[in-house]
DNA sequence: CGTACGTTTGATCTTTCTCAATAATGGTGG
DNA sequence: CCACCATTATTGAGAAAGATCAAACGTACG
């Protein structure tokens, strides 16, 4: 009988996407001590002002980064999907300016700073490929600008429904070229800086021409080139190498 | 006589700002093999998709990160005063996503990819606050997607002015309470997502409440406390821990 | 002194928001 | 399994913020 699989098994596959690592990385960050936690979709992960002590890991589930402003307006600034590594970048800030709560139920790895800092020093390789997420994860930040920025409604929302696409595809979470958006029109208007009424007008507006089809939440992508081209969806940014649903017709 | 003052000398001080730097760190900082090149502006730093091959820090003059969407307009996604590091990043990624142009005629040190990752190599600390630096740089990231995202485009400039006022009074760049605003409305609103017009009527708003005063591109703040009541400006993201114009009045 | 660039202003048009109502869905307790 | 409730999705109508178009005005610089 084969061991269970090991839950930092995304992270890796997910880091391995923008930097080499060897076997004796991969097997070194399997081994780290994890306490795995299961969280209900809205609970907090890390809040905003406080000052996280552990590392944290999404391995089931979805998240979210998000921002307040003063009128009672969220900002959502980033989303995670499994296998991304969550703040493992406070180890050098003091305080968090800004929460990071579940998108969905799912499950948190927790790893202790200092075995997670030992790994680093001892496998460069290791420190070397966090770094090149974050970098991503900051090439995403950038990207969002833009979106929000100087793209109009429709293009917005198809650029995130294409990110989001590339993203779990490359993760190898995408079920036969669609995906189960995993939160509600509202929660998309706070990534895209919209109204919940409007996006509901953009994905109407995306299903009559053609570009996506929906059955509840589940997505899928008759017009996935289109829907590039119409998103202004160029995934340079991501830092992948793989190309989305290149197989597609 | 005194030796002439180092060029990385703002680099070193603006690191500072958010990690420990012994004696030893800032001598060999300093003692960086660098050239200085003089750029006009609008030349690039950095283009999107061309691999960089050394590391910059801009010494004199202002530069901005910049995404162009298929239709042709522009999104400003950073602005860089000086004694910022510029892409010291791309060490761990391969292809620049987007372009670095200066906003103003200024200086840029040029060091030898090498060099720097033996310095760092070599002291810690230096790493550390080059780390600290880029993790600052992702917050604003976050917030600007924030400000574009989700307020209003009055807030959204307020928000923007109090920024640069309080990025550049921690680098000691602030002229008793005002500063040059280094690029024109054009450009403004290209980090706002806004027109150039529109940026327009929202400075004279600005001007009329007594929130700001000008005089070419000089602004002074008359009312620094209501502008960045009116810009929901919480300086936290900034990670700095001076307060802006705290002795102000 | 003229040209190019940036700023300012007005008028109009479009996109997106707001408000409001209805319909669908999911989950819960009986 | 069904009725009920809370949440989410959908649709319409009107309002508002910001874009667009166009022109005039300033300023800097050769």
């Amino acid at each position: 009988m084969s061991a269970p699989p090991n839950p930092l098994q995304s992270l890796i596959r997910n880091l391995s996407l923008r930097a080499p690592l060897d076997a004796d990385d991969c097997r070194l960050m399997a081994a780290l001590p994890v306490t795995v936690r299961t969280l209900e979709a809205s609970t907090y992960v890390i809040r905003e002002a406080e000052r996280p002590g552990s590392c944290f890991v999404l391995m089931a589930g979805f998240a979210f980064r998000q921002k307040l402003t003063g009128d009672g307006t969220q900002q959502i600034v980033a989303l995670h999907i499994p296998g991304d590594p969550i703040d493992l970048h406070y180890l050098a800030l003091d305080v968090a300016d800004h929460s990071v709560q579940m998108l969905t139920r799912g499950d948190i790895a927790v790893i202790a700073r200092a075995d997670l800092q030992h790994l680093v020093k001892t496998r460069p390789a290791v420190g070397h490929a966090l770094f090149a997420n974050m970098l991503a994860e900051t090439a995403i930040s950038r990207e969002w600008i833009v979106n929000v920025g100087r793209r109009n409604a429709l293009t917005r929302t198809a650029h995130l429904l294409c990110e989001l696409g590339a993203r779990l595809e490359a993760a190898d979470l995408i079920d036969e070229y669609g995906y189960v958006l995993p939160m509600t029109q509202e929660r998309l208007g706070d990534a895209l800086g919209l109204t919940s009424v409007h996006v509901n007008r953009m994905l109407k507006e995306l299903e009559i021409g053609g570009l996506i089809s929906r059955t509840k939440r589940k997505i899928n992508f008759p017009g996935w080139e289109q829907l590039r081209s119409i998103g202004d969806f160029n995934q340079r940014y991501l830092h992948l190498q793989a190309d989305l649903f290149s197989h597609s017709g």
